[in-house]
DNA sequence: CGACTGACTCTCT
DNA sequence: CAGAGAGCCAGTC
């Protein structure tokens, strides 16, 4: 396994996405101090302890999509907890406009966020 | 040591 | 916007 230490980092900066929001394995590398391991997040989180406080479904790949099979049950499981935090799926696609992370502009995002559709 | 694989991404077409 | 190809890193055989 990945020292230790990485791991860590790539658990806590999972734990630091907001509820409501998604990010993408890169993003989340990126956040963790490892910039093109987006690969090395996806083993990390295959062989994470099931934490609760680790929101491992908050983290999708880079086209807005669940990295899983569709149909799949681990597919379907991450669908559902995601839209229970109001992740809205367009088809099997997420909003990254809307959902994804911005951890710079966080605070100001929510007036983007809940602005009315055109 | 090398080939294969995977909860990935970027670039080019 | 979708598909192909290359890059990337760790684990397994």
């Amino acid at each position: 396994m990945t020292d230790l230490d990485t791991c860590q980092r790539i658990w806590n900066s999972v734990a630091a996405i907001p509820a409501g929001k998604v990010a993408s394995y890169s993003q989340v590398a990126r956040h963790a101090g490892l910039p093109r391991r987006a690969r090395l997040v996806g083993y990390a989180l295959r062989h994470m302890p099931d934490r609760p406080d680790i929101p491992w479904h908050r983290v999708i790949t880079a086209k807005g999509e669940i990295a899983f099979p569709r149909g799949s049950d681990a597919y379907r499981r991450q669908r559902r907890l995601l839209r229970a935090e109001g992740v809205v799926f367009q088809g099997v696609k997420i909003d990254l406009q809307r959902f994804g992370w911005r951890p710079q502009t966080d605070a100001g995002l929510d007036e983007l966020l809940w602005k009315p559709p055109d």
